[in-house]
DNA sequence: TATATTTGACCGTA
DNA sequence: TACGGTCAAATATA
């Protein structure tokens, strides 16, 4: 297989000082898409690489890296973009997957729930048939991780529901609402149980 | 000094 | 050819 430094080469494409850059660009799907009223932080270690402003969009898109790509070939990536402004909305669609091993995804410690954030939309792609697809840990299965007695099985099955293709929407009135599934379920006091 | 972000230009794809 | 994704030099920050 021709390296892509080799195709630069054999097509007479150079680099940098008068030369000319040359790479490839992605042609995969998204491994998966989430809406936020926040910034969430995911856990991992994220450089950005650009922003650019889309031809629909108000506002700018953001485009983000693994810090380790170089480091450790890892080939998660991801891109922010704002959809609206009031309320905040965002939405980050991830591409590739983590295969880094870094301090900050060993041990994913995230932020508690902001309680003036008004809902986490989070959208699974049909691709995502386990849970070692999932690109980060959901926020709410990393910040149980705080709770060290009980909830397990609670847990189980919460995790079961996101490894369905159902579009969770968790609010912070300590409701959770399946929003796509054929019939409209609604789990009261969900984050109760988990001592939230 | 090392690392991260910004930014304009380059490049691939539709 | 337009648009969106990526590169990499310049700049900012720790």
């Amino acid at each position: 297989m021709e390296s892509l430094h080799e195709t630069c080469k054999s097509r007479n494409i150079l680099n940098t000082n008068n030369r000319r850059r040359c790479y490839k660009r992605k042609s995969i799907a998204p491994t998966w898409e989430k809406e936020s009223s926040i910034l969430i932080e995911d856990g991992y270690a994220w450089r950005k690489y650009g922003q650019k402003m889309t031809l629909h969009a108000k506002y700018l898109r953001s485009y983000y890296r693994c810090t380790y790509k170089t480091d450790q070939r890892c080939s998660a990536m991801k891109q922010v973009q704002r959809i609206q402004d009031d309320p905040p909305l965002y939405r980050t669609t991830y591409y590739g997957h983590h295969t880094c091993r870094s301090p900050a995804n060993q041990e994913i410690i995230l932020e508690p729930f902001s309680p003036s954030a008004s809902s986490t939309l989070l959208s699974f792609d049909n691709s995502l048939h386990s849970k070692q697809e999932n690109p980060f840990p959901s926020p709410l299965l990393a910040s149980i991780k705080h709770d060290e007695h009980g909830a397990q099985n609670q847990l189980s099955a919460l995790e079961n529901l996101l490894l369905y293709d159902y579009d969770i929407s968790f609010d912070y009135s300590r409701n959770a609402t399946l929003l796509s599934s054929a019939e409209s379920v609604q789990f009261e006091n969900v984050f109760g149980q988990f001592g939230f």
